[in-house]
DNA sequence: CTGTTAGCGCCTTCAG
DNA sequence: CTGAAGGCGCTAACAG
């Protein structure tokens, strides 16, 4: 429990000294860095970041804010995958997380949800996948109180990133592949909830898709529901050659509805979850790296929070593009 | 960004008379409380936490430590749950919380996690699924210097406290279950790894069942494996009536196995996650209620972060049983 | 019941 | 390059 105060006294030196020493600035010698490293050491000493927080007004920390839906537990994986990927980059970067979901947020007002952050002493927010619906979440991006790096969801401003896979290009390709691999004349698309950005952008690219190969399409809205995509299956699979899905979810759904038809469509679907394996599954689909991606977010979420209060010429933002595999499984 | 100075001279009244009133001290008369109040509605104040924790003293967090294993990333459904139910009572009650994964302590010794946690002014810790091997988190509880809250593994002493389901009782009787409705008369068990805990608790009701009944028991470890409850099932299945899994996972391993092979052996599992329907099986399986064992868990460390530092006669700690459900899938 | 006064542990000008 | 001094926003005795 030793001070700052206590390892100045140690090396010999005044607590401002120990400060800058410790914090890395250019103004101390060599000489007095190595005796505060060595009092450091000598009394364990671990600087309280409370303390550094509030005198400094940096505290580094950072929001997940997380859109658990608690009826398809079984894709908690990607949000898992997503935590772990900030978590471990914060670890890194010496931010502070705090984890939320958006359950907690919905019945708030926006500025109740900035008071809440801002008591936490919470600088940037890292937003998973919000909807066009979210009007509480779109509203904190523009109060442009916090800095915002925002998964899956096109929107930038001074303060806020953006980043994701390039759903349309990885929608038409994994499409595509399955048309071509199985000969497929027409295509049964299941797309995800409505009010979702990627929904629109994968529907951008199955669109490109069956224009440029002249192939019949027919778009039913399977909210990325297993379910949904099982009676939407049941009711036009056997009109169309491909099942093209907007999630492995809906595939599995629409797969599960396939077999007991007892009729062979190929399918295939998006994201690339292990879940896949154990329900016993094989198609194409497009795998996403969420702990890669999310790992980039905090990256980007670092770099706003250092690029910090001085307005520049070259803006924070940007829209950050990750990669994706399209896999056959 | 007004702090409690602001509302002292708005309201006009002392700056520690405001912290008395907010912090809903009894010797503050009713009318200065309400001109508190209306100050700090009137400047939208929020009270800077970190600033308070510094000065108290008490900052009310807590970290969460996830066993997350990168292999099995189907079970992530469980952490999740654990994650969402500590999260919410912890709002509830007003604490903070960081979540960690076992991954990145496994290389730092105790006492380095001992200065990070400090360094965040973590004062308590909920541990998730520790096993015998974790010599480290054993240390850490031992060190006395947070409060632990243990989820599955039965220890306690002046800071710690421990809450799991009677695994014992809930091994037993699944699988009593299980061998009735079948007329089994003999049992595979497949057990998971070694160093856990629960699986300990586990093996006394299979083997309490075995006696009872006098049937034969063959026990097999499984790892907490899908693939290796698949293999040793392949090896050993044939010879027994009935295979009891220790996890769900394993008995979707198993059941793969016994499709392939073409035979019927009644399984039955443990844990009831959701991915069981999207695997398409269905048995008799322990349901354990993660989100609510996790809010149990985040109540109980409320109740040790308040106990505070006064000893005391009655101890802190206990052991918290958290029911279970068995159920027929 | 209310105000005054010290800090909590650290950072950050500003002199020297 | 180093030290002294003044906060950051809040809490907690201690007087009154």
């Amino acid at each position: 429990m030793s001070s700052i105060k206590d390892v100045a006294r140690r090396a010999g030196v005044a607590v401002s000294t120990v400060s800058k020493a410790l914090n890395g600035y250019p103004n101390v010698s060599e000489e007095t860095r190595v005796r505060v490293n060595a009092a450091v050491r000598e009394l364990n000493f671990t600087p309280n970041l409370l303390a550094s927080a509030l005198s400094s007004k940096k505290t580094g920390r950072v929001a997940l804010l997380l859109n658990l839906n608690t009826d398809t537990q079984a894709v908690d994986e990607i949000d898992m995958q997503y935590l772990s990927g900030a978590i471990s980059k914060a670890v890194e970067r010496r931010l502070d997380v705090a984890t939320f979901f958006f359950s907690m947020i919905r019945s708030r007002s926006a500025s109740e949800i900035a008071d809440y952050f801002r008591s936490q002493g919470i600088e940037g927010v890292i937003i998973y996948g919000m909807g066009k619906e979210d009007s509480v979440l779109r509203e904190l991006i523009e109060r442009k109180e916090f800095r915002i790096v925002a998964v899956d969801v096109p929107v930038v401003n001074e303060t806020t990133s953006s980043i994701q896979i390039d759903h349309e290009q990885a929608q038409y390709e994994v499409a595509r592949k399955t048309v071509m691999e199985n000969k497929g004349k027409s295509i049964l698309y299941l797309s995800g909830r409505p009010d979702g950005y990627v929904t629109q952008e994968r529907l951008a690219g199955i669109r490109r898709l069956a224009a440029e190969e002249g192939l019949p399409l027919l778009i039913k809205s399977g909210d990325f529901s297993e379910k949904k995509a099982r009676e939407l299956t049941f009711r036009y699979a056997s009109g169309y050659d491909v099942i093209v899905c907007a999630s492995d979810l809906m595939a599995i759904g629409a797969m599960r509805a396939l077999q007991e038809m007892d009729i062979f469509r190929p399918v295939c679907g998006f994201d690339g979850i292990t879940l896949m394996c154990y329900a016993g599954m094989q198609m194409n689909t497009v795998k996403q790296d969420f702990h890669q991606i999310s790992e980039a977010a905090m990256e980007e979420m670092g770099r706003l929070l250092e690029g910090g209060s001085g307005r520049r010429i070259v803006p924070d933002y940007q829209i950050v593009r990750m990669k994706y595999q399209d896999v056959l499984n």
